[in-house]
DNA sequence: CTTGTATATTTTGTCAACGATATTGAATAA
DNA sequence: TTATTCAATATCGTTGACAAAATATACAAG
């Protein structure tokens, strides 16, 4: 494999689980020298991270972690929501046994998070689950996008989920949102979907509270 | 600006417009040689655009114009009625009147072209009409997805909508969208669109030509 | 005539160095 | 003190060269 590949991907996981802060400088000598190489796959990987979305480049001024000012933020989550609900009225059309399988499966690990209140277990289940109903809309296209999408806000999402109050009530719209989908009810689970995703991205304490740690971080 | 970024809307517009046909070879010596300039930029170029879907590099084996497989072809039209569909709703449900004008503005630009039985102009104004519905949706995030989808789906519509008899009824359908739209219908409108779009990706015919001239070109 | 192997050629991936541009800091003037 | 100009510095963009890998060619064996 080629190395502006591997670190493409190896700097991309750094920024989505956070190691990366946003808005942090991407400094091309001193990625360089961290990873042992020369400028140039660190150049090749920046600019394939910039195409994403996830980092920033101005010609001449250097490169950063991606910082979205609220306004597109909002969009983005906006834009999320729109796409989860396809992915929903999709699966809802087309379910086969197999994605059926797998829904309740991963709805399964998500109520088994809840009942031991465990947020972290649960932040990876609904994870998880989003990604099973992604698939389940048989279409690859739309399901890569789905997740390219997802992996891109996860840096904004990190501190949701994670009180106790919330795992119920999440629970509780998964729950609805499997049932919609396995008795192919496509207007329900589209509806769903879209007001359970909004619901993640729209809280504007969290939002606040994710811009706040940006502008901080600057 | 940087050379790397000329290039790649350069090569971007030749590859959109059809002067580098589907699957064809991108040899970076051969291009640099065109352009005038070193390997570099034409490989960031390239590495930028692969990350777009409008090329495809694989490792030690060069690049090429992306030729998607019928498969992927109809997931990616589809996808695009989708986010179409996302548009037209959100464009029902907050038009503004500045988007009002411009909306009816493009649907009588259609019309004029229909009424004159002129494809070309159709097409160009027919374009214009869905870019118009994307800017309505006030989701910055939103129109620029659908803006490059679209784009990256322009090669295999290239020939749709110059049959004089479709233009009649692609006008009916804009028509009918734009009524939804103003009226604030935000199912019609999403349902609509979608089918709209839905009819250029999916008619076979069409979607069978484009995809004998990839691999008759292959 | 086909198949397999070894060699030669082409093309890609990476490096190090150079030239160009933006940023920083100091010095000067208002 | 504040603002401005100029020089020094650091960082980026591009180049040409080299190393590594894949493809094409030539040849030999069956």
């Amino acid at each position: 494999m080629t190395r502006s590949l591997s670190l493409r991907q190896t700097i991309e996981t750094e920024i989505v689980d956070g190691r990366l802060a946003i808005g942090s400088r991407l400094d091309e000598t001193e990625l360089a020298e961290r990873f042992g190489v020369s400028r140039t796959p660190i150049r090749e990987a920046l600019l394939q991270l910039a195409m994403t979305g996830l980092v920033e480049i101005k010609p001449r001024r250097g490169a950063i972690v991606s910082a979205p000012d609220p306004e597109l933020l909002i969009a983005m989550f906006e834009t999320m929501a729109e796409i989860e609900a396809s992915c929903g009225r999709l699966a809802a059309r087309r379910l086969i046994p197999a994605d059926e399988t797998a829904l309740k499966q991963a709805l399964a690990a998500c109520a088994a998070a809840a009942a031991d209140e465990d947020p972290e277990t649960y932040y990876q289940e609904n994870y998880t689950f989003h990604t099973v109903i992604y698939r389940a809309c048989r279409n690859d296209f739309l399901c890569e996008q789905a997740r390219l999408l997802h992996r891109r806000l996860t840096p904004f999402r990190r501190m949701q989920l994670r009180a106790r109050h919330r795992l119920g009530q999440s629970l509780a719209e998964h729950e609805a949102i499997v049932a919609a989908i396995v008795s192919g009810d496509e207007i329900a689970a589209s509806d769903r979907l879209r007001a359970h995703v909004i619901v993640q991205g729209d809280r504007f304490s969290d939002l606040v509270a994710s811009l706040r740690s940006i502008s901080d971080a600057a």
